[in-house]
RNA sequence: GCCCGGAUGGCGGAAUCGGCAGACGCGGGGGCCUCAAAAGCCCCUGUCCGUGAGGGCGUGCGGGUUCGAGUCCCGCUCCGGGCACCA
């Protein structure tokens, strides 16, 4: 499309005056109140993308506005640069994954320039320098230190196309792995973990005071999945030193226990089991075994007779002091609670199903107040009063807990207790391109933390990239064997290297001072600009990355690192909508890429940035289809009747207002101000702009009345305009507002309404 | 199964606190300009009836509250997302 004004010119112009100028350059002295903006900061996969536009557009605006409102904001960027891609990409053409990454992020840094976005790039930071590497390595010392990362033998997440173990957070619902789709199986590993699961109740609780999306508080709360219970112990029939703990969220219902059951994993098994029943316990462990998790799960997963073995063994209800069968079930999990039950059939849905299979007996202890209906069948979980249980009879449910866990403590059988979902965070990956986890493994002194002033630990580079499925530096001796710091002695380092999540989940600290050579940060800066005002990014990160951040901001404070921060680091979380392309995200992987350079030639960043502020709410996914560019035109063609209407030789009167059109056009410039002020702080760009397109269309039509429009009248519209649109298409407005004022419109200050002429006037 | 969202013209969407439904844009139709086209400018564009003035209907479906409901309440349908043998 044919354009009014010279695009690439303009904006080439204004974007080496902001890279030049300093003026999104912040110091820490600054005086004026503080804003930290912040967008995630990206995996470096090459040349932006549609979703990176859409996502530093948003950034970009804060910045720009907040600025603007008088704020000194911190706005920097940096790079997530460690990560599989780079690894695979090395192993595919022999190039070493820094020579990579190092490209990757050149072509990265350079089209979010070409966007017209502006940051501090003083600050950059990148997971792979060594001078970041340095601290992340630091402060994982500093945790381990306060016991806060252990080591321990677990069965672990293993996918076999990344070569790796994965945190449980890393693999989806569905059994496969996040990144290539690959089955997860299940390996029994000595691993890396940091105590997420101490700050279980802390990210709970924390969630309440922060301004996200409900639905990622939603999805942190069911990811951490507290629930509260009792733990008792139940004794095995005839073996008074042999007892199993089992875990309930309602005790109060034990009285109904008519059976128990191991997960077919639980140690107990080996030890209970008769040997007349030895033999089909043993057939559903192996059955078990052989299943991964899906097929477990599945509710297909044949007939309930074929999920449950009875172990020959019973159990003593404390309760009652009735023995009850003790059975094992593929449908009680090792990894939760203690990984046995006490079932009871009336309360539990799956108890239910499981008793009536096995012809075990139902006992009844809640009555609902009005009575079950006569066409009642299944379990029943609901409220009532308690029956058929001794002591309890009569209380209600809630009570009845309370006195059900008081009496197991006075007898010493059990206590109450809470349980998580929320597991501890398995941070060792058997990769190369990653963060180093600084230790080395003595025969006589342990595990021994790399000395401070051998930090960094970095990887050799003189290593071979295979597609052995085995990482480069477990077996490269030099890297490998080195001397034990304590000792002496000949000692190994470690191989593993750290999920990258660790890089990103203190990033935003460090961008408070990011030159530090002293210390990961200074406190007294992360406590200057922390926390983070507005955060940007995708909602695939709701759980992830958020969690980790959270948690290990809670945990750097607690180790000494950051006295005087926040524990929460991102108080306003906005997560952007995703774009679709034929039904699906907009993605490399799925080769739907729509790439933005093109309109940078046509509607220029301006125009593409319009539009995707324009396209509908920003927390909303869109699609991309074959209207797309036609309203990505129309956006060219907003800016274009803009930059006409302020530099045509229109016939004005010259002075102030007088006619009635005069008054109309200066009472619609103040409604606009008010109306797209409070736009820009609901996040309702899309009105925003309407509200702008609104104002031009009043003023192309303002410019031809009879005898024509007052100059002051059209000076202040447009003046109004150019200073509304400055933070969402910043080039054009910072040309037109230097040619009619000689001034940076970027720096002048967010304009104000008159309140006296916005209120309509009023119609019966 | 449980928990969140959502459903408005041909399309994307607007209506912020219960007060003119459809702002703004895209698409479509007509006109001006032009030798012609592009660009630009102007007008129309929910739907049905009517030549017209005008009128009927209309925010997924069925009820309700209210002077007044896209918005609030009750009961559904469909779509999207998250969680899911979690004891």
């Amino acid at each position: 499309m044919a354009r009014a004004y010279s695009v690439t010119e303009i904006e080439t112009k204004w974007q080496k005056h902001w890279a030049e100028s300093g003026l999104y350059e912040v110091d820490n002295d600054d005086p004026r109140p503080k804003f930290y903006a912040l967008c995630m900061y990206p995996y470096p996969s090459g040349s932006a993308h549609q979703g990176h536009v859409r996502n530093y557009t948003f950034g970009d605006l804060v910045t720009r506005f907040q600025t603007m409102k008088g704020h000194a904001v911190l706005s920097p960027f940096g790079f997530d640069s460690f990560g599989l891609p780079a690894e695979n990409a090395a192993i595919k053409t022999g190039m070493h994954p820094r020579v990579f990454t190092d490209a990757r992020i050149e072509e990265l840094r350079a089209s979010v320039r070409q966007l017209g976005a502006v940051y501090d790039w003083r600050r950059e930071v990148r997971s792979h320098d060594p001078r970041y590497m340095r601290w992340t390595q630091t402060i994982f010392l500093k945790l381990f230190e306060a016991g806060l990362v252990y080591r321990k033998q677990a069965p672990v997440n293993w996918c076999p196309g990344c070569s790796t173990v994965l945190a449980n957070e890393q693999v989806l619902t569905d059994g496969t792995c996040d990144r290539s789709g690959d089955l997860v199986e299940k390996r029994d590993l000595e691993q890396w973990f940091f105590k997420i699961t101490d700050y279980a109740d802390e990210l709970l609780e924390g969630l309440d005071g922060l301004e996200w999306p409900e639905r990622v508080k939603t999805m942190q709360r069911n990811w951490i999945g507290r629930s509260e219970g009792a733990e008792m112990d139940l004794v095995v029939d005839g073996r008074p030193d042999l007892a199993i703990t089992v875990f309930t969220t309602r005790p109060d219902t034990s009285f109904g226990m008519t059976y128990a059951v191991l997960a077919p994993e639980h140690p107990m098994v080996e030890v209970v089991t008769t040997p007349a029943q030895r033999a089909s316990v043993d057939e559903l462990r192996a059955k078990v075994a052989g299943e991964t998790d899906i097929e477990r799960t599945s509710s297909e997963g044949g007939s309930l007779e074929k999920r449950g073995a009875f172990t020959g063994a019973h159990v003593i209800n404390p309760f009652t002091n009735a023995p009850v069968p003790l059975y094992i079930a593929d449908y009680v999990l090792m990894g939760y609670g203690t990984g046995a039950i006490m079932a009871v059939p009336a309360e539990d849905e799956r108890d239910f199903a499981f008793a009536t299979a096995h012809g075990l007996p139902i006992v009844r202890t809640t009555e609902p107040r009005d009575g079950l209906p006569e066409d009642h069948v299944g379990a029943y979980s609901g409220d009532g009063l308690k029956v058929n249980s001794g002591f309890l009879d009569g209380l209600e449910v809630v009570e009845a807990k309370r006195q059900a866990i008081e009496w197991l403590g006075t007898e010493g059988k059990g206590q109450g207790t809470v349980n998580y979902r929320l597991r501890d965070w398995l941070v060792s990956r058997q990769r190369f391109w990653g963060c180093p986890i600084p230790v080395i493994h003595c025969e006589s002194c342990g595990v021994v933390p790399v000395p401070a002033a051998d930090l960094p630990v970095l990887a050799p580079d003189d290593v071979e990239f295979t597609p052995s499925g085995k990482s480069p530096l477990a077996s490269h001796e030099g890297f490998v064997n080195v001397a034990c710091p304590t000792c002496q002695q000949p000692a190994r380092r470690e191989t593993d290297t750290m999920d990258t999540f660790v890089d990103s989940s203190w990033y935003f600290l460090r961008f408070c001072d990011p030159f530090d050579d002293e210390a990961p940060f200074s406190p007294e800066a992360a406590a200057r600009w922390m926390p983070v005002d507005q955060y940007i990014g995708g909602i695939e990160h709701a759980i992830l990355h958020l969690l980790y951040a959270r948690f290990f901001t809670k945990a750097i404070i607690d180790v000494g690192l950051a006295p005087g921060v926040g524990r929460e680091p991102f108080t306003r979380l906005f997560t952007q909508g995703m774009i679709r392309m034929d039904g699906s995200k907009m993605s490399k992987s799925k080769g739907n890429l729509v790439a933005p350079t093109k309109y940078y030639e046509t509607v220029g960043a301006d125009g593409l940035r319009l539009f995707h502020l324009f396209v509908g709410p920003p927390a909303d996914d869109f699609d991309w289809t074959e209207q797309t560019d036609q309203v990505i035109d129309g956006c060219g063609r907003f800016l274009d009747r803009l930059w006409r209407l302020a530099t045509a030789d229109h016939q004005c009167r010259p002075g102030e207002a007088s006619t009635t059109e005069d008054a109309e056009v200066r009472r619609a410039t103040h409604r606009t101000i008010k109306k797209v002020s409070e736009d820009m702080e609901r996040w309702s760009y899309n009105t925003a702009v309407a509200q702008l397109m609104e104002l031009v269309n009043l003023l192309t039509r303002y410019v031809k009345t009879e005898g024509g429009a007052s100059q002051d009248v059209l000076d202040e519209a447009i003046d109004a305009l150019l200073l509304l649109l400055a933070p969402m298409a910043p080039h054009m407005p910072a040309e037109l507002y230097e040619r009619r004022h000689g001034a940076h419109v970027h720096e002048q200050l967010w304009p104000t309404f008159d309140a006296a002429l916005v209120t309509a006037e009023t119609e019966t």
